[in-house]
DNA sequence: TATTGTTATACTCTATAACTATA
DNA sequence: TATAGTTATAGAGTATAACAATA
């Protein structure tokens, strides 16, 4: 180090984004046959398991603020993948949630990132897997990377 | 694997998605202070030490389209920090270089740069930087990621 | 007053395609 | 005809702030 001017390719950091965005990019063409984007993805798979959620719930746990969400849920609205409920007792709150349609295609998407997973990582030793699971799983625990603004 | 459902967390590039958004949010605050992008420090970093090259050959070398140089070219053309020099020999052809101005932001942007990785690689183990920064290498030169277009 | 969610705005990034000026 | 580079357009992602309705 010392006075030296860093490369970008010294920087673990660069390495990172140079692979991640090659692993996202393929992903989301997979699912763009489909008629998603990789963020649609993931807000889709969210309410798989959760059934229902408000978007406030559902911009703590993805990390996004509140105005990502509706964006996110007006897109998917128009696609006839996901809908919103009224609330009963509290008339300002909204429910998320999928349509059959939109419950339906999840499984193909998981499977698509399943396959897209494999493409990258499958040809690495099962060692080196683990490896590299354990290691991301360290950095997001250790820095809660959860801590994006949701106002 | 089977027939099951994968949730989000079952795949590699999930966490890699996580740990490398984070950093490079980290980052573009950073470097937002010097009043730059991360894509302009990326080609700014390419400029200083190559002196000067063409807007073709940035693209091969950063894996974007030529449109995408020309917009990148003329903000920082716009801040003072790079320019453009004719070519006498052909008179299509062009050549970007880094002003003074520019040249002397580059070593306060790799110092960030540094303090970055340090921030979120710091407290591995040396030996688990090592191992990511091996399997990491390992991907990308498998998988040939500057695939990209460049047209 | 505080909270829920939407709307408006803006900027970066990325990609495609049409265009110009040379060669 | 092919090449170098620019321009135009558009969609996706992200963030901020103002706003309306309700609590």
């Amino acid at each position: 180090m010392g006075d030296t001017i860093s490369g970008l390719e010294a920087h673990l950091g660069y390495w990172l984004r140079a692979v991640s965005n090659a692993v996202s990019q393929s992903f989301a063409r997979k699912v763009e046959a489909e008629g998603v984007t990789v963020a649609e993805w993931v807000f889709m798979r969210m309410l798989f398991d959760a059934d229902s959620l408000s978007p406030t719930a559902l911009a703590a746990r993805l990390g996004m603020t509140k105005g990502a969400i509706t964006k996110l849920a007006d897109r998917l609205i128009e696609k006839g993948l996901a809908k919103r409920k009224a609330n009963r007792d509290d008339r300002r709150a909204q429910t998320l949630a999928l349509t059959p349609r939109g419950r339906a295609l999840v499984p193909r998407l998981a499977r698509l990132a399943d396959e897209n997973d494999a493409a990258f990582f499958g040809a690495l030793e099962a060692r080196d897997r683990k490896e590299l699971e354990r290691i991301l799983k360290g950095i997001v625990e250790r820095r809660e990377l959860t801590e994006v603004p949701t106002t």
